[in-house]
Parts: C-alpha cells; structure tokens; sequence
DNA sequence: TGCCTTATGTTGCCATCGTCAACATCAGAC
DNA sequence: GTCTGATGTTGACGATGGCAACATAAGGCA
C-alpha cells in the first residue's frame, strides 16, 4: 500500500503538518534507497518544500533519523505483542510466533529495521526516548518468558540472560538474512522455527 | 601495539608500498573514528600523499573499505579457528569457546567487525571474494558441528541449520552487545557462554 | 648512454551533501 | 489592525567522493 505524500496546497506558505510530513517521506526514501540514501535536499523535494524547511521540527539529520526509528520501534512491539497474544489463543508456543514474527517484521522492514538498530543516527545516549522504545520492545518478550516460567514451560530463574540470548537469536537471524549471509535450504522462517525449538528444548524444564 | 604509519620518505614521488599503507591507515582510522569517520583525504594526508592517490590501488572508497573488511575476515577465522584446536587440545567445549572467541574479536574490534558485516562498502555481490572470504570463517563452525557430531557430542543431520543458529546467537549477541543493547548484570562472556550451554542442551543427544 | 612506455602520484575542478545565517512570510494574540 | 513568534526560503560555506588532465618516476630497449 503506498503511502500517501502530503504535498502542501500550492501557493500556501505554511505545511499543514510538515513535522508528519517529513516523518512519512524519509521513511519512504529509506524504503526505496535504504538508509544511505536519504538525502535532506530530497525529502524536501519531495515535499515540495525548500531543503532547510525540516530544521524547524528536527535539529538535524540525525534527529530525523532517530525519529523514524523511533516510530519503527512502536510498530514492532505491537506485531511483537500481537504474535504473543495470537499465539496464546491458539495454545501455541508464544516464543516461538514471537521469534518468526520478529524476523519476518525485519525483513518486511529491511531498511527501517536497520535504520532502527542503529542505522545513521547519532547513538543512543543522544536520543533517550529511543532506548525507553527499545525497551518496551525487549520487555515483550521478557513478559512472555516470565508468563512461560509461571506455567513451569520454562525453566526458573532471572528471565533477563533467557531473553537476551533468545533476542541476539532473532536478532543475528535477520540481520545475517538481510546481509544474504543465511543461505537457508529451507525457508527463513523455517529457521528461525528450528532455533525457537532448540532453545526451548535448552531452557525447558531440568536444566 | 600501534601499527606504526609508513610515511613515505620526504622528496620522494613514489610510496614504497602505498596499497600496504592505505589498507593500514583506513584501518586505523576506522578504529579510532569509526567506519564513518573514513575520509579518502584524511587517510591520504595521514600518509602524506594527495587524496586522490588511492584511485591507482583501489576503484573506490568501496573498494578501500571491502579490502579492509577482507583481512578482517582472514583475521577472524584465524581466531576462531585457533580457540576451536584450543578447546580441543583442552578437552574443553569447542563450539562454545569459539563461540567466546567470536564475541571476543567483535568486541575488541568493533568497527572493524561493523566494517566487516556490511559497514560502509557496497554490498557482497560486488565483491565476491569478500563472500569466500566470510565463507571460510563459517567454515570453521560448520567443521567443528561436524565433529561433534562424529563424537556423538551432538545430533546428527545437516550441519547447516545447526551451524546457521549458533551463528546468528553470537553474531547477534555481538551486534546488541556493540549497539549498548545488552546490559549485562554478569560479563557478557558469561551471557555467552550461558548461550552456548543453552545450545548445547537443545542440540544435544536425543532430539 | 638515451629514449620511450607504463605505472604511479598530483592538481584543478565539479556536483552533492549537511548546516548556518539572514531574510521572507504567515498566523494568531492583543 | 498591528505586532510578534513560528515557519519556510535563499545564499553561502566547508567537507566529501570522484573525474580528467597533467607531472613524474621506473624500467626495458636501443
């Protein structure tokens, strides 16, 4: 589905919402050009507007950036959480759902993901709200280790070592995939399947 | 040990060895500003040669980068090699001391490994040796499932998921480790090795 | 020895980029 | 209706990667 650009109304001076606007635009030149690609001078051509307009909403290039991914992050905590959700409905292995549903968001997602990850902008210390949205992300799945732990389908213990190893699984997955490093016989996801069970079989019940 | 800088001698035109050089200088670079704080000017100046006189070694600033990359990988699968025969001669686990060489290197080495693994140069199919030369490293890791296997140490069937999973938890633990991503209460070798164990557990006999 | 070809390094130049400062224009408060 | 702050524009600057034309060195061949 192609995102709508918001030109602004010929002649009017003002953007209606060029904050949002600009937001939008860049994530579509990431898409297309990947995170090299996104130039200043050319989200504001394709806006219409002069390519200094965006330092009124955004201190610099990098702040933009960090703003994309920022939105990035809220989105892949919500697929995060619905896989969770989905796949305790269904009494299926939440871990599991969450694992392809990370992966597959990544690879949907290549140049945002990696815009996410820290693809161009500064580094985290500059930008705070960024590490509270990455967190909220992680905490996904810390949760569902701990509801995991509590049903006994998992081993005991401090759920955070659990849910770091389980994220740098997912997380080299796609990264490694996206880079062409996994040359998969069988599918990706089929993969990253694979690893959720073989974790869960490491972290079940005598460990 | 500082790589020492091979100037060329004063009044001379021509540099002993410039391709030697420009390789060491972008490295050095590279580690103290990171693999975007390359410049071909400054890496010129840094030898004391103009900032075009790499176009007679290398097709382009790509190019300087993907060299870089390839002796890191000549580097790395050297080391993981070494901590493999190691553990071997030890009678100590081989995956999972390779598994702590791994994140070792990519610790010691940050913007190294970043370059290695798509930072800054154009991308694998331009330069396919780079491939072989990444190939090689995972050679090391799919030889070493074999053997283990062979000792019955771990299931038997393709190394090649096998190898694909182990890979992308310390390749993945590694990339969140140098993003400031895993705040580890223990050592991150600690986390790594709990990894591995974890790997081990599920990978082993009856599956 | 002297020439000539090729490899290697240099200088001048260009387009592009992010960013700042100065200016223009709009919108809302009084 | 005016004034002020917010928003957008234009012009310029320094830095960057890269190309083309030129300069110089090195080595084979006479």
């Amino acid at each position: 589905m192609a995102v709508r650009i918001k030109r602004k109304p010929k002649g009017s001076y003002h953007h209606p919402d060029l904050e949002r606007a600009l937001v939008d635009a860049a994530l579509q030149v990431i898409r297309a050009e990947g995170p090299r690609g996104l130039t200043l001078r050319g989200v504001g051509a394709r806006l219409g507007v002069s390519r200094t307009a965006l330092y009124r909403h955004f201190a610099d290039k990098s702040a933009l950036l960090a703003r994309v991914a920022g939105e990035g992050f809220r989105v892949f905590r919500h697929k995060l959480q619905q896989a969770v959700d989905l796949a305790r409905a269904e009494g299926r292995d939440a871990i599991e759902e969450m694992g392809v549903a990370y992966v597959a968001f990544a690879m949907a997602n290549q140049a945002h993901y990696q815009t996410m990850f820290g693809g161009g902008w500064d580094g985290w210390e500059k930008y705070p709200n960024m590490v509270a949205e990455a967190e909220a992300s992680f905490l996904v799945l810390v949760n569902a280790i701990i509801e995991e732990q509590q049903t006994g389908r998992m081993q005991a213990g401090d759920p955070l070592p659990i849910a770091q190893v389980i994220w740098s699984g997912v997380h080299g997955m796609a990264t490694l995939a996206m880079a062409g490093q996994l040359k998969a016989k069988a599918s990706l996801e089929a993969l990253v399947r694979f690893n959720a069970r073989v974790l869960r079989e490491g972290l079940g019940g005598g460990w």
